[in-house]
DNA sequence: TGTACATCAGTGAACGCGCGTTCACTGATGTAC
DNA sequence: TGTACATCAGTGAACGCGCGTTCACTGATGTAC
């Protein structure tokens, strides 16, 4: 969203189409959104953008193709939503610390199509240049989170910042994957997943030794 | 696998095929287990089974009523293999809960197939009777568990064991699907992912004030 | 024990459908001069 | 500024394929008597 209004119109007033390389992933979001990442064909994303079904073969080799490049630019997004609630350790480490956290769970939830073809569709890391590089990077921003976070303990009893960001990754995705999905028929939850999330890095930190009042 | 070496022989002797309904659900977990929940047919499952493709329908109204099958006997092996590690909370309840979390991921990586359909395949627990019921009760188990672990804490300073089974529940499944998967091409890890699940939940019991030495 | 009959699991042929993919084409755009 | 030409995005028709599903059928099993 956001851009679409402004893109649809102007892509019409190109040569062909404009600008389909675009309107093509913007269709296969639609369709991921709805009907999951297994519920689109490259025929749907075609149709969808007002093209012949062979139109689409211009721009990516084949469906995977297609998918592998949403995910990197999933992750490209992440990376910068996770970076921009990270805001350089702003107002301290710990409150930040949190913030990516539920920056996390926002990301999973206002863009559960980039989720998916991220985490759910099973695209290979190596399926297109670059991919590999965005999902690392956005890793490294909860990385470098917790080294801040871990910063001022002493070397003996400072946790691994590794281990650390590997559980928050793991429990926020968790949490994402059961419960945060716009999709349907899901468990339900006594409370959000923002909440429950929260809750469960607190007690986490809490476990390794660091609270807000320091 | 286990009885299938026995079952394999018994089906051909029967009338027909035997027992064609198991024969299916056995081919469609091989399928699933080698190309993902979204990679087998309806068709596929007939053609493994050496059956003509008419005839899985007078056993299965479609693929997702066989779907939402594998599911909730998935749901139904998953509780007895979480109920079996906590042993009543033999020898203790520490040990017995980290034996829990550790059997949630050997589930996961021994049966990926049961999994992919219990977690990832979209399938809607009220589609099939029995189905919800069935999850219910294997996140029951981890429930119990959590109380049976916070029993002795003074009421004001416990933990609410329906908190503490969700992230325990949500950590075990993120692992899982992000790092016990026997897929492929997904993320390495610098350590076994029952060790990373051992240490998250070593540490978010400490948060809580639960140790071993007690 | 034997016979007649109902039941029921699996057959195989058939169908419509939509997908993926190829192909020669067309028509708009960009550019050399 | 104008013209000729190369480039390139999208067309539309065509194809083979496999899937889901239906149908009248067949042949084995179970059972009533």
């Amino acid at each position: 969203m956001g851009w679409s209004k402004d893109d649809e119109p102007g892509a019409r007033k190109g040569y062909h189409h404009g600008n389909l390389r675009e309107a093509l992933i913007r269709a296969a979001l639609n369709l991921i959104g709805e009907k999951g990442p297994a519920g689109f064909t490259f025929a749907d994303a075609a149709r969808a953008a007002g093209v012949s079904s062979a139109a689409p073969y211009r721009h990516f080799r084949d469906r995977d193709a297609l998918m592998a490049d949403i995910a990197k630019r999933g992750f490209e997004l992440f990376r910068d939503a996770l970076q921009k609630a990270w805001s350089g350790g702003k107002p301290n480490p710990y409150v930040a610390f949190e913030a990516v956290g539920r920056a996390f769970l926002a990301f999973a939830r206002t863009e559960p199509a980039h989720y998916s073809a991220m985490f759910e569709a099973g695209v290979p890391l190596d399926s297109a240049p670059g991919l590999q590089q965005a999902a690392d990077e956005a890793f490294a921003v909860l990385r470098s989170a917790a080294d801040a976070l871990t910063a001022h303990m002493p070397r003996d009893s400072r946790p691994p910042a590794m281990m650390m960001s590997l559980h928050i990754w793991s429990m926020a995705h968790g949490i994402a994957s059961l419960f945060a999905r716009g999709d349907a028929g899901r468990r339900r939850l006594p409370m959000p997943p923002e909440e429950l999330l929260e809750a469960a890095i607190l007690v986490y930190l809490r476990g390794l030794g660091i609270t807000d009042s320091k």
